[in-house]
DNA sequence: ACCTGAACACCGTTCAAGT
DNA sequence: ACCTGAACACCGTTCAAGT
């Protein structure tokens, strides 16, 4: 019944009222209780299932067209989802996650994954040499994550809806920051 | 009566009631009314005036040490307000601005007036060849304002909260991504 | 066993009455 | 003119009663 993620994405989450998820559920509040403990859990829940869908595409990708590339597709697929109005939401969950441990403890593990798994991809790139040698590989794909979230927060703050645009802000940044130094 | 940000601080925009906000102002609710129209009006006007004080300090500190040392200061500040447990505030009221126009109006405002002084400092900047004179100086100062925020956020999401080393991070990248290429 | 929905507790907002 | 605080409307959560 996680389709009353229509909710949150219409009105937000601390605008979007139990009633209505019930509603558009079709089920009564006590039945909701049953799946879910509370509001917040239902962030929780779909945060958790949201993230790592797409770490194997991501991983193929960096094999198959080199690691900026990959990263850039990734990048594209973020960028349309905030440009499709789920920005706002993204927020929230953000903003949730800080405050909350409920929230964040479930995303924290599966962001841990992503990082693993694009850490993996960069050290291999270094290996090839299209990435930096000298830069540590976990703080470099740290740095990415922030960089995209941020640039993908920022748009939506500012209204800026072209998925295209916020990539090759993206694109240009990343290859001058994991280039090779002379 | 702003002091009651403080209650927004221990407990976050929406768990802080406006019961607690009157109990620390030391006003009734509808005195409260007689200032601001509404919660979310509070953090507009929080926003609004948080914004924008740095402004003029950051542009002697470009005159003074040049760009990257100047906008290290200014992320220095930023960072600690975050390692603070402002994270998830700062957090929140992106998400509120995002959603309401009531929020973003104001804030975007003296975004924009920051902005524009970060571009006139890079354009400056790139004319002393410190900063790559290819990059276009609005975009660049968005991309610098995006990794900013993001890596804020982001360390705040993780629990990291050495921001020591999180300027550490933003300026390597920054100083890879202003670099004037040969 | 599982669901319903009235009831409860709580919170943002208002407004008649006070000073 | 300005403030008070009881009252109102609304929403997250629970639980006795139903199937």
């Amino acid at each position: 019944m996680d389709a009353a993620i229509a909710c949150f994405r219409r009105r937000g989450f601390h605008q979007a009222t139990m009633a209505e998820i019930c509603a558009e559920a079709g089920i009564s509040a006590g039945a909701l209780y049953r799946y879910f403990s509370s509001k917040t859990d239902i962030i929780g829940a779909i945060a958790e299932d949201k993230r790592g869908e797409s770490d194997e595409a991501f991983m193929r990708a960096a094999e198959q067209h080199g690691f900026v590339p990959a990263v850039c597709l990734a990048a594209r697929a973020f960028f349309e989802k905030f440009a499709d109005g789920d920005g706002a939401l993204i927020a929230e969950i953000m903003a949730e996650a800080i405050r909350d441990d409920t929230v964040s403890t479930p995303l924290r593990a599966s962001d841990a994954s992503s990082v693993e798994i694009f850490t993996r991809a960069i050290i291999a790139a270094q290996k090839r040499g299209e990435v930096d040698a000298t830069l540590d590989p976990k703080i470099a794909t740290n740095t990415l994550f922030a960089t995209l979230e941020g640039i993908g927060l920022r748009r939506a703050f500012c209204r800026e809806i072209d998925a295209d645009a916020a990539l090759l802000q993206f694109r240009a940044l990343v290859e001058r920051y994991l280039e090779p130094r002379k």
